[in-house]
DNA sequence: ACTATAATGGCACCCGGTGCATCAATCTAG
DNA sequence: CTAGATTGATGCACCGGGTGCCATTATAGT
């Protein structure tokens, strides 16, 4: 199972005139049509092909876009993933950390109104779908890496040890099983649940203190 | 990626005379052919065929013992996991749930003599390969809900609900983060990293009483 | 021996993913 | 305006994991 692929310039949101061919669509426009089809089929009843013909392209190109279907359904989330870091690097340096890990966990599931249907489709599908299942894991390895980070910075330490390693995992968990529960019972509030794991959470970080 | 579709009658221990032919090998015995191998050659570069030439058997059979090629790597874990759950309903009512969860942690790791070096081998190759690493996930979502059933018997609430489910992910996020740990530096002692990990869960989790 | 049962095995086939060669569109230099 | 040069799209052959189906083989009980 390639991970990491395609070079992944992403989508030319400065038009800045190159030479060389237009790309005919953009990654977030595959992604959407895929879970368009995801959602409307299942995961498993959408093949390759279905996607690279609704999104009228070849299915080579398909791959040159996305290094693996699993992948289709994630879109860009190295975008997200920089949001988060930045974000990060905002906070004042007084915030206690484990405000300031609260605070990353709430504003990281904030999404512009428009995009809140599709939002939520893609995340029940990264949660139920037991293929997108597995492959989150590999892209959570980063986002905890981001946390690590933080963390590490904070504690003034190197961000592979196994304290900001440890403190990456339980925000990770922490979130995880938020959205779980969020996603069992769609009426209670994703940003109340995550401060009530995050309440637990805060204890024992704020113990290191 | 379809996660179980052999039924798995569990290998033959017990003997009892039944009409049909025999089983020619058991799933204990592809896994440790098959890590061998992994091991040797890697993950990637083992075919299903490699393994089940060097297994004695049809490919065919193979799929039969195994629902995937990543599930060999993982052997026999529902074994493992009714031993924790036999564990962890051992432990007396009055200790404690964080100490209780921190036992489990550590008595889980804890593996005879004999097969340690099999033990190691399979572990880094569960945290190291990518394709094993997202198909774990999978695996982990088991472990999580033994976790959970257990704390919401003490707790005295549903195993779905968010509290235990949160338990469940950040007992997992310490366990990992102490495998990960080791496993950079294997001088240290898993057992301490876990309990390292523990004591930080433990000051939250101790907090809801 | 005969039969029911349970496991192995072979074969064709589907689907995700890749290497390679080629074609098509666009920019820039002369 | 034309000739590269550059970048993206495409077609094709091929590989490896995984499944459905059916035949074959080994065992237990009658």
């Amino acid at each position: 199972m390639a991970v990491r692929e395609t070079t992944r310039a992403p989508d030319p949101v400065d038009t800045a005139p190159q030479p060389g061919r237009r790309p005919v669509t953009s990654h977030s426009q595959i992604s959407t049509i895929a879970i368009d089809l995801f959602t409307a089929k299942g995961f498993d009843e959408t093949s390759v092909d279905d996607i690279a013909e609704a999104a009228g392209i070849a299915r080579r190109t398909l791959f040159r876009y996305f290094p693996s279907k699993n992948a289709i359904a994630w879109g860009d989330f190295d975008a997200h993933l920089d949001a988060m870091r930045t974000r990060l690097a905002l906070i004042p340096d007084d915030l206690p950390i484990a405000q300031a890990l609260r605070q990353a966990l709430v504003t990281f599931n904030e999404v512009p109104d428009g995009e809140l249907g599709n939002h939520h489709r893609r995340l029940r599908l990264l949660l139920e779908v037991p293929a997108l299942q597995a492959y989150s894991m590999l892209m959570y390895a980063d986002w905890r890496q981001v946390i690590a980070g933080f963390c590490a910075a904070r504690l003034g330490v190197d961000a592979d040890e196994h304290l900001p390693q440890t403190i990456g995992w339980l925000c990770l968990g922490t979130a995880l099983a938020a959205y779980e529960q969020w996603l069992a019972d769609p009426d209670t509030d994703l940003i109340d649940l995550i401060e009530a794991g995050s309440d637990l959470l805060a204890v024992g970080v704020a113990a290191l203190h």
